[in-house]
DNA sequence: GTAAACCTTCCAGTGCGCTGGAAGGTCAAG
DNA sequence: CTTGACCTTCCAGCGCACTGGAAGGTTTAC
């Protein structure tokens, strides 16, 4: 299977299966006599893992990190568990910031319904968003 | 004010003052006879505006903008009730995904609790995070 | 007088996950 | 036989907001 294949089957770009491959995520394939990559079709459910993976959230180094643990046999579970709970507070606090953030811009949001252009005098930059 | 107790004043470093100069947030200021920036002390205010305006998540770009209609003596309020409407969007598009990868990594932890080692065969990679 | 702290410019790199393009070789169809 | 789709490598850049460092000049404190 050569790359264009490969690619069209996990619904990624050539460009990025080569990417990855440079990246260590997935091993150099074999080349035909020409030089063309030529995949096992495992390397699709390769590809479909990391692209789960990286749905979830996952950096590609963490993401490589599990592939790393499986490739030498070892079921990666106990540390994929880990990282999993790690991500999800990533996650956790993430939102808490972007819900505060949002409380913020809504306080915001108010003060320009209540301020009009005549409030800012013109040492000022802008009532609403500053009052510096 | 040289650029050192500016910097202390607004609480960024120097390296991130001259950076802003470069990107056209703030005015180049007058040079000592040895070519140090001497900056007045509205400068200041300006950079408190930069960074309060950047707490609440809107692009250094976002931010020239606002600057640049207040710089030509206009009240910039209409811009930045846009501006923040906008940014409220797409701040609530953001949660609404980190709350979608939330429940999905609460489900990859759940089937962690349930998966063993032993259920992953070895031509697989991680029965917890994919299929695949 | 000298050492440390401060300033200047310029260039380069960070992290992340790709993407674009150039210059060339190969393969399949008509 | 040619056209066009495909493949190869390599190098560069994106966007974002800085940050680091080198090599040099200046000011300040003791």
């Amino acid at each position: 299977m050569r790359i264009g294949t490969l690619a069209a089957t996990a619904g990624l770009s050539a460009k990025t299966i080569r990417f990855y491959e440079e990246a260590g995520l997935l091993a150099a394939p074999p080349r035909t006599p020409a030089g063309y990559r030529d995949y096992p079709a495992e390397a699709a459910n390769r590809l479909a893992f990391i692209r789960d993976a990286a749905a979830a959230g996952l950096s590609l180094a963490e993401i490589r990190g599990v592939l790393a643990i499986r490739d030498t046999g070892q079921p990666p579970c106990q540390h994929v568990t880990t990282l999993i709970e790690a991500h999800l507070q990533r996650v956790e606090q993430r939102i808490a910031e972007l819900l505060a953030t949002r409380v913020a811009l809504q306080g915001l949001h108010q003060r320009a319904q209540e301020v009009g252009p005549a409030d800012c005098g013109p040492a000022e930059i802008c009532r609403i968003l500053s009052t510096a």
